[in-house]
RNA sequence: GUCUCCAUCGUCUAGUGGCCUAGGACACCGGGUUCUCAUCCCGGCAACAUGGGUUCGACUCCCAUUGGAGAUGCCA
């Protein structure tokens, strides 16, 4: 049975790479018709954040990933959160150095901590302690001085392991450095719990990104130290981003929103995200591109992963995100867009209807509502020069005069329908001969005081209601 | 610096030796529909990094070069 796993830090904030690195790791699970495993990786006690725990779960909820075993939702391999499985790790470092795979250390502390962005870290450990004479160890470790357990890397010879996506890597095993395995804390580095809890937690598929390609030979040493069968590993291609240069690098904050909760914010809908980051690496081999979580795990396979790294491309998302907002419901699109409207409290706010129709093809992202449609709630200033249209034969003196012939028929209008404000127009073009597009462009100025508008003059009158309407044609009147 | 990985249109990708005058999508540029805009429809631009091999035949296999990315933390 396939077993996979996403274990996450808590930051505080969901990268969608971290993301994508879930929906690959749940996608394998449910096309196998396998488990998906939740897992806090919280061993750095420095970076503790209050409340991301459930900035995680209220993610992978959103982005429709659920799991089969976690903190929340419990499972026979429990506890699933790293800093509640303490005690574990510690004993199994101590059989480490008892079978000769890893030493006590007691150096100073290197204080190198966040190299620079961009900068290489200080170099590898220079082996001061890794043949320390076992009475020496035993006497400081009975003196109480603090120590960290560093693995004992057999620096001769090559490592290889085969990768589901990248093959067959090999590297020089004198460029593996022995890391550290449990902290001067007491707690375990990422790179040890990883491999105790993957093996504890009976994962059968490590899917991750490829950034640990180079150092997976040292987490191979530690099954096999231990004795214990190596996963699979499904390294992932890496999502890259352009910045304001054009420099391309793995994407992060400076890039722009990536993380989900951002994106969401700025109205982008959790579908799409999905649907575009799964096809950020990985391809269903056809022309397709719209799908559903589900009709993901249907075709999902690995052999679709990509090797190279892809780079994010918000025009691409905003297409995608277009798809599915012009593929919901009506009401559906009206009922998920309208927290973005600004509407709420306003007199408005019960045109939502009609107003969300005329939104729902005009708009790529939810965040562009407000600047579609505050003209409604505002008329904007304007000069008669709009009245200008060459391609309506409209100008100032047409618009005069037909603005003159209309507003007195609107005025007398007992009902204020799309219908009949549609009629009236209409008509009136037809008696006088001329082109719909020519009294339309002055009565679009008039209502709406902008050039461009989401809809045509009648939906906007309609939405407008009599009063307001009335008000702005009569001022565009006085305007002349 | 060292190590690892990658390399098809600007971007995401299809392509697993002949089906390729390299397909799709985004973006971009035209045109059509239309009361503006948008939607929708039609069309166009645009790529196998370079050099060597292997082969009857390379986008596809091998090598080198170049370019790009990642790793090199008591972070994950």
């Amino acid at each position: 049975m396939v077993r996979t796993r996403f274990a996450p830090s808590p930051t505080g904030f969901m990268h969608v790479g971290n993301l994508r690195t879930a929906l690959y790791a749940w996608l394998l699970a449910r096309s196998q018709g396998g488990r998906f495993v939740l897992r806090i990786e919280d061993t750095d006690q420095a970076r503790y954040v209050e409340g991301a725990v459930d900035v995680i779960y209220n993610t992978l909820r959103q982005a429709g990933l659920d799991h089969d075993e976690g903190p929340d939702v419990g499972g026979d391999f429990g506890p699933y959160v790293q800093s509640e499985r303490r005690g574990i790790y510690l004993p199994y470092a101590e059989e480490l150095v008892r079978k000769g795979a890893a030493y006590y250390c007691f150096c100073d502390k290197q204080e190198a901590a966040e190299p620079p962005e961009g900068e290489a870290a200080t170099s590898g450990y220079d082996g001061h302690c890794r043949d320390l004479d076992p009475a020496v160890v035993a006497a400081n470790l009975a003196a109480g001085m603090p120590y960290v357990i560093r693995q004992k890397i057999d620096k001769s010879g090559t490592s290889t392991y085969r990768d589901d996506v990248f093959g067959e890597i090999v590297i020089e095993n004198k460029v593996l450095d022995d890391q550290i395995l449990i902290k001067r804390d007491g707690m375990p580095t990422y790179n040890f719990a990883n491999v105790v809890d993957d093996h504890l937690m009976g994962i059968t598929h490590v899917v991750r990104g490829s950034e640990y390609l180079p150092s997976t030979p040292k987490y191979n040493m530690l099954y096999r130290a231990f004795g214990w069968e190596i996963p699979e590993y499904v390294h992932l291609p890496l999502i890259m981003g352009r910045d304001a240069e054009g420099n391309i690098s793995k994407l992060s904050k400076r890039h722009g929103a990536v993380s989900f909760e951002s994106l969401v914010a700025e109205g982008y809908l959790p579908e799409a995200i999905m649907n575009y980051i799964a096809l950020l690496g990985w391809s269903p081999k056809n022309d397709r591109e719209i799908f559903t979580l589900s009709e993901l795990a249907e075709v999902f396979s690995v052999s679709g992963l990509n090797k190279s790294p892809a780079v994010f491309d918000y025009d691409k998302l905003r297409w995608m995100n277009a798809e599915y907002i012009k593929a919901l419901a009506p009401e559906a699109f009206a009922l998920r867009s309208y927290a973005f409207s600004g509407l709420d409290g306003t007199p408005l706010a019960d045109k939502w209807g009609s107003i969300a129709k005329l939104l729902q093809q005009r708009v790529e992202v939810l965040s562009e509502i407000p600047g579609k449609i505050d003209f409604l709630q505002k008329l904007p200033e304007y000069g008669i020069d709009f009245f200008n249209n060459k391609k309506s034969k409209s100008n100032p003196e047409a618009a005069h005069a037909i603005l003159s012939d209309l507003v007195p028929q609107y005025r007398g209008l007992e009902s204020w329908s799309s219908e009949e404000l549609n009629r009236v127009v209409v008509s009136y073009a037809e008696a006088h001969g001329m082109k719909l597009g020519l009294p339309m462009w002055g009565l679009r100025i008039a209502v709406s005081g902008q050039l461009v508008t989401p809809g045509g003059p009648v939906e906007i009158m309609e939405i407008l209601g009599r009063e307001e309407s009335l008000r702005r044609l009569d001022h565009a009147l006085s305007l002349f």
